[in-house]
DNA sequence: CGCAGTCGTAACAACGAAGGTTGCAACAAG
DNA sequence: CTTGTTGCAACCTTCGTTGTTACGACTGCG
């Protein structure tokens, strides 16, 4: 599975967000998210775009700009985060269509879906079991 | 998330050599499966060696070879065909390391880890409830 | 022994997703 | 007006998956 960093750097970014909030400040740029995730502001903020949109933080612009959270971090939880940054299913069907005169062709595709569907809202139930603020509290008690 | 196929593609080929077993044959051959799945027989014959290596199907080569469950369909779960098929973790850490002077570069990665390790074990147990019998149960149960 | 059918596997192209990078317009505070 | 930041488009690189071709390895059969 191409294995995907996107959740991992959405609630990297919130929780930083969310830490320099509480010590004071009120917006944090892309520059500085991107410095500690290490990676580009403009892919921090592409992922931060699509949290906006979701409603989970602001952006202002113009001097002194930046983003902060729309909500408390308790209220957010993981599947808020998957859902506003993972487009597509876990599992896919073929790419293309199976032999319809198949028996096996013909019935695989609803039956598979039935299955791969209960999985995905087990999946969700998971990720909402978790907030934003459980991952900032295990953030900070890592030891160092 | 880059949609794959390979647990689709792998239960469907399953699914039809447990179904032309049944119906009084040795052996199906990856240019059978191919026609079924819509797709190349090499593609098959390379997810089906991925599962021989796993125990879940043999070959035979030579005039007359090709392919045979190991085991009865309904010993075998989904579970079983996704560690033989997909390699990595669910989710991915940063492609690169997160700046670690920084608290949350540096405690961000053992958090998500351990939520990631119960979410993939949480959808390790869903797979582990279906069986490929269930599967082909499922196929066969369409309506025509 | 030779033929034919099938697997085993390597090599490569095609494709798409994701991340990285650059550039620039839009915006707003001072 | 200047400055710092977002918003966004365009493009490249990298990587994983799938599709395709090619060919050697193997084996049952005549």
């Amino acid at each position: 599975m191409s294995a995907n960093s996107r959740l991992t750097i959405a609630a990297h970014a919130l929780a930083w967000i969310g830490l320099y909030q509480r010590q004071g400040h009120e917006v944090a740029t892309s520059e500085q998210i991107a410095t500690s995730a290490n990676t580009n502001p403009v892919v921090i903020r592409r992922l931060l775009g699509e949290l906006r949109r979701a409603g989970l933080v602001e952006s202002r612009r113009g001097v002194g700009a930046g983003w902060s959270l729309a909500r408390e971090l308790g209220s957010m939880t993981l599947l808020d985060v998957y859902e506003a940054v993972e487009p597509g299913p876990l599992f896919a069907m073929h790419r293309t269509t199976p032999d319809q005169g198949c028996v096996v062709g013909y019935g695989i595709q609803p039956a598979m879906q039935r299955i791969y569907e209960g999985i995905e809202q087990t999946l969700r139930h998971e990720l909402a079991r978790v907030t934003l603020e459980d991952v900032l509290r295990d953030v900070l008690a890592a030891p160092r």
